[in-house]
DNA sequence: TTCTGTTGGAGAGTGGCACTATCCAAGGAC
DNA sequence: GTCCTTGGATAGTGCCACTCTCCAACAGAA
């Protein structure tokens, strides 16, 4: 298909994609002539994909483009492509080396992964930013004097640790290596919001019940 | 303290502090003379729930303004006015109204709501933005054409009823009525990436020990 | 008192970033 | 040949959180 049926098929306007296209965030078409170029199936999805992790993740076109390619890394195995695409995912606070907040939070953190039988992925070779991103968290906990013990984390922990084996299983229906690993980022991705708006759904009927009782 | 000292102790940018001030995110200080004004206690804790908003919870200024309005409305009831200030939170996606994907999210997400036996807080008059954060993530998996059944969402959404509880708990050991609701919004935003980065940890995790088993 | 520095306040400006409007040359349809 | 469309490149737009700059009103030092 031309650009202009990929457009309208997607329901992102031609200039769009082709910023896209500049960003490298979606191959290019194979070009039929010096001007005309043809578009697949894939790129269609490949599109959606994109547009989730930017408009549904609010993910940067850079750390898209990071990604995505982590994801078609065909040096890597299914496993580690899969792991780094998500281990992509995020990047945004980094905490500070210097600050006690932090400091502590990253003991806290060590703790509550070492109760859960957690390695945090070191075969990488660096820590995760989700790693990180828990830490600056906490940090900001912390900081602002609101309570954050360990036991109460670890409740966070192995809730997650539950979400994770339903994604996971969610992932593992799919037949070819290229879709898990898109389906995993993707799921990764799509069911942040949902689970985040299910929790305040969630406060507020509870908030609801204890009111009433 | 004088804004300099205010400044200082917060450490955010004097600028900053007066583009707060001017956006009413930061009550005013009392004003001692025409040039001077005088900044309490209230003021750095309100600062520092203020960054948390914006910088953790990503919120535009204009949400963490309604935010705290709502928080401090002496007019409504301390359940009101800590559901408005949670209820005030995202904004953001708003489903549109003719999207077959957006129409069928709607329909499973009131499934689940019902098998729940959640009432997603009529009282305030209107469906809770959550409600619409929820039907616009679930669109997206539906127009990416990736699954979501209803028991796949109740998992999650027992999940999230079960961190619920535990925030709630966390939230009652406040004395005041003040501090259980800035509590609320401040722990509701700030566990946020606490969950969403232990979920990523815990799929590296699961995904490593599948691979090895 | 006068001089100097600081304060709070207000408006204009900045930088980053996702996108978009405008051009342009090269084809293709008629 | 004429006109329209296409893909590609470049420069611009709009938004928004913040920041710069200026100003009048003091406060403290000399």
């Amino acid at each position: 298909m031309r650009l202009a049926e990929l457009s309208e098929r997607s329901g992102v306007s031609t200039a769009t994609i082709k910023y896209y296209l500049r960003e490298r965030l979606l191959p290019p078409g194979e070009r039929i002539t010096a001007t005309k170029a043809e578009y697949g199936e894939e790129h269609l999805r490949r599109l959606r994909l994109v547009r989730s992790l930017i408009q549904v993740g609010r993910m940067p076109v850079s750390t898209a483009r990071e990604v995505l390619e982590a994801a078609e890394d065909e040096s890597l195995s299914e496993n580690t492509r899969m792991g780094a695409a998500v281990w992509a995912l995020p990047h945004d606070p980094e905490p500070e080396e210097d600050d006690p907040h932090a400091a502590r939070a990253r003991a806290q953190v060590d703790t509550v992964l070492e109760r859960m039988g957690w390695s945090y992925g070191q075969e990488l070779g660096d820590l995760s930013p989700a790693y990180g991103m828990l830490v600056a968290a906490i940090a900001s906990l912390d900081r602002l004097g609101y309570p954050h013990d360990t036991e109460h984390l670890l409740v966070h922990a192995r809730l997650a640790g539950e979400l994770a084996v339903a994604d996971l299983d969610l992932v593992e229906t799919y037949d070819t290596p290229p879709e898990r690993i898109e389906a995993a980022v993707a799921l990764t991705v799509l069911y942040e919001p949902v689970l985040l708006s299910l929790r305040r759904l969630a406060q507020t009927e509870e908030s609801k019940r204890r009111s009433a009782g």
